[in-house]
DNA sequence: GAGTGGTCTAGACCACCCG
DNA sequence: GGGTGGTCTAGACCACTCT
């Protein structure tokens, strides 16, 4: 009959209980030996149900106190899809277009991102993905060349370098920042906008350890681009 | 010394391995016996420090096949964090104010996206958040009255409509949707900007179960708001 | 002190799937 | 068929924290 695991069970009847509102924020959720007795399991199998619980945010477990509900979250997760499934999972033909690809030195604002001192040793990658005949991302690429020396002999023309660095080069963590602002003149062209069109500009950083591998700023024109959201 | 548990241990091994590139995507990760033979633990406990890997998507596993490195994510995770503690985050001062609160039968674009043919039985709460002198983010709820009839006895007036949904109501999934627009006469007078700034909106649309709870819309201006990401 | 969660072991059976 | 992961048990010891 049912082959899903008892963990799984138990996991489903007291998130069941939390969604329908039988238990609120703050109540007990039963123990390890009551739910192991409840459900005719062992301790662990009950165990791990309330560990994988508490791991996706829905209650929080304290030695001797027990376990009760989580503050339902003050925060939320959502995804950024990678630029081409995003395209293409809307059925549009994606292409990507390389702008220029330089050695250049970074200004003040990368720079600080990136905290790094040493001037130069930094590859430019500038290109547009585009979804069908419209301009779908535009993107500003800083990649510190004494992390990654591989980037030199990267072909950034077939493959955007968003991609070849996901590929390419590990990472230990990544920051976003997302905001919203107007075109400017240099903006309007690259997107093929009018200038003062809103666009959402996405910033990110990654690392690798304490270094700064890279630094990317995209940009989409506003009504062009969204983001779906995740559970928790 | 060390009394960080086993699992722990190995996950960081493992994780080492994988960012520090000695492991790249397809490479095959140990399996749990060699893993509980080279860290001299049992297979239980290599296998959680594997599924937990596997859970945070750095390893892909299948029966017979084994574990092995996964392809580095397509996609990340942001956080969107509660408004309220994005603001005292920065050491500013927080404060709500109630704009409206009335009930109203939503336009056709609310009605769709909370997928409603009961025209009416709506309530419409509309607040801005103030972060010291300058509007922070400007909010237009709408609440199902028949799945929330409870919404009628809250005072939106002391606390958000955001905050006594996420402490009263359970959801069991949220949508979200990020774009940029342009603010229109209505949208700059609100938020306390030029018009033609550069707006951030969020649509956030909840459920439970079937039913669609509430959606809002949530307004920034561009320069004001960011968001900061998270692992995996 | 006592009760709760956190971790661990040794052994077991099953399901899946590649060769 | 056999090796891999997926799950489960029974029992154990420890750490933390509330009373």
């Amino acid at each position: 009959m049912a082959d899903t695991p008892i963990y799984q069970l138990v996991k489903d009847a007291l998130r069941a209980r939390i969604e329908s509102g039988a238990l609120v924020t703050g109540d007990m959720v039963p123990g390890e030996e009551q739910l192991a007795a409840d459900f005719n399991c062992s301790r662990l199998t009950a165990h791990r149900a309330l560990r994988e619980l508490a791991d996706e945010g829905l209650v929080v477990r304290k030695r001797r106190a027990g376990t009760q509900v989580a503050a339902r979250g003050s925060g939320v997760l959502i995804r950024i899809p990678s630029v081409r499934e995003e395209i293409e999972g809307r059925g549009v033909a994606y292409r990507y277009e390389l702008l220029a690809c330089r050695h250049a030195v970074p200004g003040a604002a990368i720079s600080e991102a990136l905290s790094v001192d040493a001037k130069g040793r930094h590859l430019n990658v500038v290109g547009r993905h585009w979804a069908g005949n419209r301009v779908f991302q535009h993107d500003t690429r800083w990649i510190n060349l004494i992390q990654v020396p591989a980037a030199l002999e990267a072909d950034f023309s077939t493959v955007s370098a968003n991609q070849w660095l996901l590929e390419n080069v590990p990472s230990s963590s990544v920051d976003h920042e997302i905001s919203a602002l107007a075109a400017d003149a240099r903006a309007a062209t690259a997107l093929e906008v009018e200038p003062g069109t809103a666009l959402l500009r996405i910033e990110r950083v990654s690392h690798l350890g304490q270094n700064a591998i890279t630094h990317a700023a995209m940009l989409h024109p506003g009504a062009l681009f969204s983001l779906k959201s995740e559970r928790r």
